[in-house]
DNA sequence: TCTGAAATACTCATTATGAGTATAAGGAGT
DNA sequence: ACTCCTTATACTCATAATGAGTATTTCAGA
């Protein structure tokens, strides 16, 4: 699971002139200006534009959310305009950008370190986290506020009742963002401190929109088939495994998964055998577009929780 | 199921001024501009407006889509700026606006006639979209187009393999949109003609915007537990049933929906009962908030499809 | 006290899900 | 050719969730 990164510290509003080269450099989303009297939609104009700076031909496009908070540029401080950026989330199967202008990928789990927990349940969580949390709610005004933040980090978190929810990305964010475990925490004014304690700083409110989008991305795998829009169009069952696992963060039970996706009638076989397996050969499968006209949503049911 | 509706034409960018009050009106949906330098979020400044237009607190909230198409504001063709509408939704109680400020509610259903599948398979699908559905069909061309016609009717609207998904609201819109059965079709260049066959026009591209509220809200049922949002504290599990179907646009099976709510977990009884009911007596249940904690995604499971 | 209307309690078959065990089919090394 | 390692694939089985009923209870009002 990787996303886009320019090289360059991207400035909403517009691709950076040279002159800002120098400027120190923060890791932040590939971000451009809205011609108002250009693309008839803002799909459009977002297809454009990165076809312009990265030379890909976006498939699978979808609108994530529209960020207006004031002050979300520092620059607004100054004088600066209110900057509304309208975030859009992409699926591309390529794994570098056609001719790659100052733009790379990169794991999306380097941002998000406790969101994988396709190896184990992430040590950061009970290094770093779980104390801080446990610091936070001891640290509450009163009883009632004492409970209402207990509450907050076992929903989020899944302290105590041990349920852990893949698709609440964006609220375990904003608690770290509170708890001052995010590098860019002490520029909202939060109790700062714990630097880069999870994960690098990014640009501005960047992370949040990657934890918006993360969080979009695991809910709709559940009932629509986008993982295919990450797997060539021929594929084994493990590689499909794998993406789905990428984007949930877990590790799937493979003989559940090959029964869920073949007798959901989700793919069929080409014939064709992939040998590269290491093991026995691999059938090769692609997606079967009918499914479509025969269920209507058909996800990839990931396991409701883990305990 | 209803929808706040101003009494006058909203002017995007602005309340209108008295001067327009003789202008024709037209069913929308409210809108107010931004203040740049007003509220810290956005979502914020909508509840603002809300409050000093209609005098309501908005409680539940949500962002639901950024509308930014070239030409939406027909004012745009005359040299008028573009008009980006950032939607929510939210949902409220109440039924009338607390100091109706030129606001009134009126069923959604009214606009969407075909989505009400809770008497009986709406009369119009039959009498009026089927038969255009066929005719749009035919008239492809080329067999590849025609295919991708018929395959297009078949998921929006469960022609032939009889499928209704709730949730492609806003996939029936654009198709009747593009087969000119909606009113503001004319408007837009699509063939027109079809007049008001499916429900009365509304301004802009609104309904389009509704249609958008509608499938989210559907689909946000099944895994949030938002329906409690437009229930008293204290309720019968009828109520209950009858506002998910009201979202729902579907009849559901009662003995199933009590076993569903009540050994779900996401309900608990009062002790107190409803005399109203016309038969015996109903047990009065309020939501278990803690269920919140104890499951990732409490919502309240329609039925996947209709056959 | 009878009756209609709803609420509530059970039943039952079917399907979906989570977690295994067992077997098959390749490659690499001997 | 044989062994071993690795992955793919085929089954099994208990449990939970779902869809569709039937049966019983409890009220208000005639």
């Amino acid at each position: 699971l990787t996303v886009s990164l320019p090289e360059w510290t991207p400035i909403e509003g517009g691709v950076p002139a040279d002159g800002d080269a120098d400027r120190r450099h923060v890791e932040a989303l590939p971000t451009g200006p809205l011609d108002p009297s250009g693309d008839r939609t803002l799909e459009l104009a977002l297809r454009r534009w990165v076809r312009t700076y990265t030379g890909l031909d976006l498939g699978y496009v979808e609108q994530l959310y529209t960020f207006g908070d004031r002050f979300r540029d520092p620059r607004e401080h100054g004088g600066g305009p209110r900057v509304v950026s309208v975030a859009y989330l992409a699926l591309v199967r390529e794994s570098q950008p056609s001719r790659g202008l100052a733009v790379r990928w990169g794991s999306v789990y380097r941002f998000f370190p406790w969101e994988d927990w396709r190896g184990s349940r992430p040590a950061l969580i009970d290094d770093t986290i779980a104390p801080a949390l446990t610091r936070w709610i001891r640290s509450a005004p009163g009883e009632a506020a004492r409970r209402a933040r207990r509450v907050r980090a076992a929903v989020s978190f899944g302290v105590e009742c041990g349920q852990w929810d893949g698709e609440r990305v964006l609220e375990r964010y904003e608690l770290l963002f509170e708890l001052g475990l995010v590098a860019e925490a002490s520029r909202g004014g939060a109790p700062g401190g714990g630097a880069a304690a999870c994960g690098p700083e990014m640009a501005f409110d960047h992370r949040r929109i990657l934890a918006t989008a993360v969080g979009r991305i695991r809910a709709k795998i559940r009932y629509r088939p986008v993982v295919f829009e990450l797997v060539p169009d021929e594929f084994t069952l493990l590689q499909l495994q794998r993406a789905v696992e990428a984007l949930a963060g877990l590790r799937l039970h493979k003989q559940n998964f090959r029964r869920l996706v073949e007798q959901g009638g989700l793919v069929e076989s080409t014939g064709r055998r992939d040998h590269q397996t290491g093991g026995r050969p691999a059938a090769l499968f692609r997606f079967r577009h009918e499914v479509l006209l025969e269920r209507p949503a058909p996800g990839v049911g990931l396991p409701a929780a883990r305990r």
